[in-house]
DNA sequence: ATCCTGTTTGCAAGCGCTTACATTTTGTGC
DNA sequence: GCACAAAATGTAAGCGCTTGCAAACAGGAT
């Protein structure tokens, strides 16, 4: 007769335990201070004898809200990605809520209904990667009043808010670090740009800051992320008979690869070629002779994205852009251009 | 009058729209073959005019069941972890499930808790890694009944299910592999025992079996995550005047950060030190001259975790500890013990 | 004591959906 | 056409919790 049978504790088997109302107890556990302390520990000794733990799903009928974070990137087997859920896990986490994580594997059709689940599941805010998608799913995060920011891009002209940099703006720096050295025949090893904006924005960065300088790139080849890809893809550029002096790549990923199969054929790095990455991983400092890259500051944007997503909730003010430097590190990788292609 | 106000539309405005009553709607939602087509398509048209959207937690609450996944890793921002939850995720969301993640930054207390939020929240199933965790989460999981699966180990004795590899047996391997290539002198640098089972397990496995063959390691580090961590450690290593002439390592990353000093500090490898790691990442392949190290099978660990999950929901039978082969891979980076260490 | 104010607690109405079960409709064989 | 089984639909009772509101209580001030 004590237990109603095998299944799970209830709220109202431990307000019968506590003899209190359900509603006592379900303020003990919601807003512990407007109980008073003797009810609340007899509240709290019925919990643990009955080894109660909340239902989540009623919880949130009842009052509207998850506590959920949703987050949808490409895919975690890119570092970049990873970082920064794991940075916004932490934060999420820390304000006591949860990470609903989805990777697309840079389908935007999959993206698209990945970010419909996490609305159906009732997340309180959603990170999103880049801006690129359907508007029908801005619509719906409209709609359903849902905060959500786009990250890894700064627009600061989009209704949709954004905290990330300026892809086309860091591949410009490189390219006038590259010119100011000498370097005249560029190439450029991008990701692959068709559903990602941010290859997108790096490939036009740069090729509008080369025609600024009234250059063209010898070469733009686009490859999956990997190291043999970017292994590959030098091997392609190096081949013809007027090869480029400077290699900018996507990311660093690439830029290791490309890096990696110019040591494997003898071409001297930099004297013979610079090569240049993009994101700033740990490896990218420790290889020799150190790969000069652009920094993504990747772990202050999934802070600040997790920040921005719980003012947001909080119905705080709050800044709908930010800018986050993305800065260029310079390294063993690039140097002057060799002489024959100076000016 | 229409919409009652201005909140979202919910299965009742549906039914009234499309004339019919909300057992239907919801059967055509979830069971859209026990509807007839005619009436399926009217209730169709009523939710794309009013874009209804089902509202997750009323579903959870009245079916009891949430469709979601959990898995708790220590990190993403550790490789192995976050391509296994790339699978994981990949997996699950083939199945119509969505992944709710947690990373504890390899603190057990916390894991503890994220454990119990995604009981809370009610997940159909969980993925943990390792097994070391305290006897009250096993009890919780065990008294909700909630399916589980430890990965990254092999435990077949153990009563909770595991999914992994022998951390242990592999290293056997290594050292093995490397005492008949005539090594008697070897170092260790581990990555961090204090909570992580499989750490400790790879530490145990080495002096297994350089026990076994009457040796014993002339030193074992430990060292956080980090090919700095790394550097450091084999900087240390090599500074005593009777240095090891093979360096296991507890992770690539390490092993890497150990290649990539012994490179600075001139220590010819494989000729004068033998390095290896464990895990297989991909640039162990590609870093010259190739680490050789343990390859950890971690597509096949996400994809058989999941279906193992979503093999218990389905109450089927199936075998709760599998083994994943973690083969030695040998590389450039290991060879004979220089002539002074050999026998 | 008495009245008033401010807290603490209980009551009970949902939150939006699923699903037995009852009821109606459809289809079949004769 | 009719009786009957099978399929489709509707009815309504929850699922477990939160929370507005009312009732009960405590503590001063008078």
């Amino acid at each position: 007769m004590q237990n109603q049978n095998h299944s799970r504790p209830t709220l109202e088997d431990v307000a019968r335990k506590a003899g209190v109302s359900t509603a006592t107890v379900s303020r003990c556990l919601s807003h512990p201070a407007k109980v008073r302390p003797a009810l609340r520990q007899k509240v709290e000794e019925a919990v643990n004898q009955l080894g109660y733990t909340p239902h989540g799903a009623a919880r949130a009928l009842a009052s509207s809200r998850t506590n959920a974070i949703g987050a949808v990137i490409p895919t975690l087997s890119n570092a970049i990605f990873a970082n920064v859920v794991q940075t916004l896990q932490r934060e999420v986490a820390a304000a006591g809520r949860t990470l609903l994580l989805a990777a697309s594997d840079y389908d935007m059709a999959r993206e698209a209904d990945q970010i419909r689940d996490l609305v159906v599941r009732g997340v309180d805010g959603l990170m999103l990667t880049g801006e690129d998608r359907d508007r029908s799913v801005y619509q719906l995060l409209q709609k359903r009043r849902i905060r959500y920011v786009n990250t890894y891009v700064f627009h600061p002209g989009s209704e949709n808010p954004s905290i990330g940099f300026d892809n086309r703006g860091a591949m410009a720096k490189l390219v006038a670090y590259l010119h100011d050295l000498g370097h005249r025949r560029f190439a450029m090893i991008a990701g692959l740009t068709a559903q990602n904006d941010r290859a997108r924005e790096r490939v036009e960065g740069t090729k509008a800051a080369l025609a600024a300088r009234g250059l063209e790139a010898v070469a733009i080849l686009e490859r999956a992320y990997g190291l043999d890809a970017g292994r590959d893809a030098l091997r392609r550029l190096m081949r013809g008979d007027a090869p480029p002096s400077a290699v900018l790549c996507g990311n660093d990923v690439l830029a290791l690869g490309a890096l990696l199969e110019a040591g494997r054929l003898g071409i001297a790095v930099p004297a013979e070629l610079s090569i240049a990455g993009f994101d700033d991983l740990d490896v990218a400092r420790e290889i020799p002779p150190g790969l000069t890259t652009i920094h993504a500051p990747l772990e202050e944007m999934g802070r600040q994205a997790a920040s921005y997503l719980m003012r947001q909730e909080a119905k705080e003010a709050s800044v709908h852009h930010v800018e986050l430097p993305a800065e260029l590190v310079v390294r063993g990788s690039t140097g002057p251009a060799p002489s024959q292609d100076g000016p």
